[in-house]
Formats: C-alpha cells, structure tokens, sequence
DNA sequence: GAGTGGTCTAGACCACCAG
DNA sequence: TGGTGGTCTAGACCACTCC
C-alpha cells in the first residue's frame, strides 16, 4: 500500500462512497491488495482516501455485501480469499441491455415493436389506471438476445398520461433502453416492485425463445417507479426469461 | 401528530434507526399518519423522535425501500396512498416458518427426517466439500405447511465438520428452526447467495406439494455463510415452491 | 427567499479481540 | 491494554421546489 489513493474531485456525478467503493475493487483487481490481506484500519484508511470515517464505512460495506471484504470486529477488514464473479442479482434493477452485457455477452434486439392501446385489465389494475383518468398505453414487445441468441421477451407498458408528449417512445430503436428514454424525459427509474413466477410457455412465445417443449420459463412482473412521479407507476413489464440461459440470483442479508 | 413519540432506552437489542422505523410503521398502522400525509421535516421529526437526523434517515429509507414512505426532495415525505402489504421479500433472508407468518398463516411441518450422508456432487461442489476435508453432512428434509397446505419443500445440507458436534441437529423438533439451531453454535446465517430456477416438479413432489400436473414450481438454491465463517459456507438449501400459495416478490433499486 | 431532502464531515463512545 | 470495527450524534453545505 503506497501514497495516492485520494479520489476526491473525479466526476461529481456519482456518490463519494460509491466511488470509493469503485477505487477499492480497482486495488483488488490490479493486485495491490491481495486475497486475504488485511487493510489499513478504518480511520487510517480514510485519511489516505480523503474521505469521512462514515463514507468509507458506506464504501466497505458496499464491497461486504458482493462478499468482496469481510469484516472481523475488534480484528480488522481483510479481502476474500475468492473474490466471486457478480451474476445477474435481482436486487439491482439495471437495463437489460446491461445485464446482458454484465454476462459477457453481445446485447441486441429482435421483433420489435412500439403501439399505442388499452392494456388488458390486469395490468390497468397494476398500472392504476381507470377510463376516467385515461388508460391509454404505450406498448413496446420485443425479444432482447445475448450473442444472437433469444434469452428473454419484454411486454412494456407505459401509461401515456405520464409521457411528456404521447408519442415520445414512437421512435424507438432497436439498442435503446426505455429506461434511458425515460430518463430523458425525466422520469428515471429507481425502483420497481418484482413478482417472480415459474411458467409454461405456450407455442408462441416457445418459438420466440427456441425453448424445447416441456421447459418452465420464469416470469417477472414488474411496477416500476420513478423517483419524482409520486404514487404513479410509471411503467409495468413482464419479461418471460429462457432460464437455461439467463440465471436469476440474488443476495439475501438476515 | 402530538408528543410522546421517543422511542429510545427500550430494548438495547435491535439497531436505533430500525425500532425507529418500526415506531413509524405503528403510527401508520394506527392511522396517527394518514395516506398521503406530509411527514415533519426531518430535522423536527428526528428531533421528536429524539434520535440524530441520520438514524432518522436511516429508519425513512428502509420505509422508502419497502414502498410505505415517499422523498420528494426539495418538498417532503409522504405516506404513501396504498402502503402495500408486505410479501415474500427475496432481499431478506429469513426463515421459512417467520416467513409464513409474515403472510398471516401458522407454519407447520410434515414429513420431517434427519440423517447423515454424504451429499451429491452439485451439493459438494457448492459447500467446497472434499473427501480429504471430509465431505460428511446432515441433511434435513422437511414439508412446510401454512394453515395445514404444503408450500414448500426443503432439502437442507450442513457440513458436519462445521457443527460443534456432528449431533447437533439430531434432536430437532417439528416447529424448530435451523437458522436458530445453527445461531446457538455460533454460525448465525447472515447472508445467502441464491438462484432461482423454474422447474417441473417428479410426480413424488408433485405429491408432496398437492400440485395439479404441468404446474411448474420455483426452486431457490441457497448457499448460506455464517458472519464469522470466512470463506466456509455453513448450509445449502434447495427449496421447492408452490408458487399458487406463496408469491416470490424482490423490491430491485436503480 | 424559505423550507425541504441529499450528502458529507468530524468526532464521540462502545463492544469485541488480541497480546 | 491497545487497536479494531459498530454505532450514533451534531452540524455543515448543497440542490431542489414552491411561493
């Protein structure tokens, strides 16, 4: 461990303890701090980084729940023996785009399509919308691939009403993210409410997703809100997974 | 609102932003907070709760997370209009019969069975086991009922060479839980990393779970780590859902 | 401009672990 | 006994929203 960790004063964008986080994996990664070796107490290495006691702690604590450090009170902070590789969590609500890319593989899109209708009455129920308010939707389909080959079919639907204007997603293509147009309209998504259910595909989604009979998929419904839009859901999905190649996971704290 | 809402000085047990938290979801539950009413400013209501402005944040961000507080930053804290009713949260380990609680049923067992063996290749591989490291386990099998339905079957494995004694569980009662057992012998379970994968259940657990035929169910493969067992992993699950009586939910964050 | 949530700091006190 | 992580406090400054 050697002088000129300060990461102070980089891009202002993301929280100071996150990028902290960031500079420490960077260490782990290039090899300055070894498996199994023990850090510099937390004040100490707070000092060096520049920062508060406190947003190192947020910093480390980040790194303990990707089981990439492990504390021992009244001993000290060490890296793990082995470091795991990060999977698709489900606690994380990242683009599939992303998540696609996290795995390695090349991202892209087939049989898209963007229409403008009611949507059935389950997802208006989720949605919250009634006739009186208008539950007119924006509807984008498509099968989203990893190196060409189909992993998972979207069903979006994005209430009009909360659109800046009806057709702002009209024009979307085929790499975009909804998320990102979405956050161009200032409606950037921090949260969704998941629901997980194993399924049986019928004929057409099989083909879509080149599943062999006889194979449950899973399903995840998901209400998603944005952080100014107030009780309003700003967009439900359900995205079918080909779950012998995509898997789920997630990390659970007691 | 009116006074008398400190909270602090009661049980030393849990931490302070968490039965802060808590006393925030009585005063909902109680209607003293109304849906869609504005919350006191922070600085006033960790005042009147008498505890710091970051522990108060820290209790309104854990009621943000579970969608029954709303920021709207620059404005206020709201409640939210419909506080939902709280699910199968994947992001929080806990164990299966608190689990059945949550959803307002009474947990039971059938089916119970203790023995000692050694497990399959894909369980060894997963809990790091080696004949030379010894590769002895128990395994618990079990049904869990809730209000007498099956909605879940278990498949539990622990390296005996991590228990205090290879006995250790020999003994455990139809209403007991592992989590708890393990927590005695100082292996609290802290944190599980987990996949979930679709499945279509063999006619034997087709049979346990009461299943109707072609209904796929959830499988969650869990590997448990204790907070002071390094690198050992200390249970391996594999749980089988009814998903028609009990709903997988996760809260994802952007 | 007044009030709000969003962020970060500095420092205190404690419980735990090792020598 | 000394060092470590675990927790909580008090207060600062900022960006945002609304009047």
């Amino acid at each position: 461990m050697s002088q000129g960790w300060s990461v102070k004063g980089d891009e202002e964008q993301q929280l100071l303890g996150e990028r902290i986080a960031e500079r420490l994996r960077g260490l782990i990664a290039q090899g300055v701090l070894l498996p199994g070796e023990k850090l510099p107490s937390e004040p100490e290495l707070a000092a060096r980084l520049g920062v508060s006691r406190p947003t190192l702690r947020s910093a480390v604590s980040e790194l303990v729940a990707d089981l990439v450090l492990e504390r021992r009170r009244g001993v000290g902070t060490f890296v793990r023996q082995a470091a795991p590789l990060l999977q698709t969590g489900l606690e994380r609500l990242v683009g599939t785009g992303d998540t696609i890319r996290q795995l390695g593989m090349k991202p892209g899109v087939a049989d898209l399509s963007v229409e403008h209708r009611r949507p059935p009455e389950h997802v208006a129920a989720r949605l919250g919308l009634t006739a009186a308010t208008g539950a007119e939707c924006v509807r984008i389909q498509r099968v989203r691939t990893a190196d060409g080959r189909p992993v998972m079919s979207c069903d979006e639907w994005i209430p009009e009403r909360v659109l800046p204007d009806p057709t702002h997603l009209d024009d979307l293509g085929e790499h975009e993210s909804v998320y990102e147009r979405l956050a161009e309209a200032g409606l950037a998504v921090r949260l969704a409410s998941t629901s997980i259910v194993p399924c049986l595909p019928d004929t057409d989604l099989r083909r879509k997703l080149e599943l062999p009979p006889q194979t449950p998929i899973l399903v995840l419904r998901q209400l998603h809100f944005a952080s100014n839009s107030a009780d309003h859901p700003v967009l439900y999905s359900e995205n079918s997974y080909n779950s012998e190649r995509i898997e789920l996971t997630a990390v659970r704290r007691g």
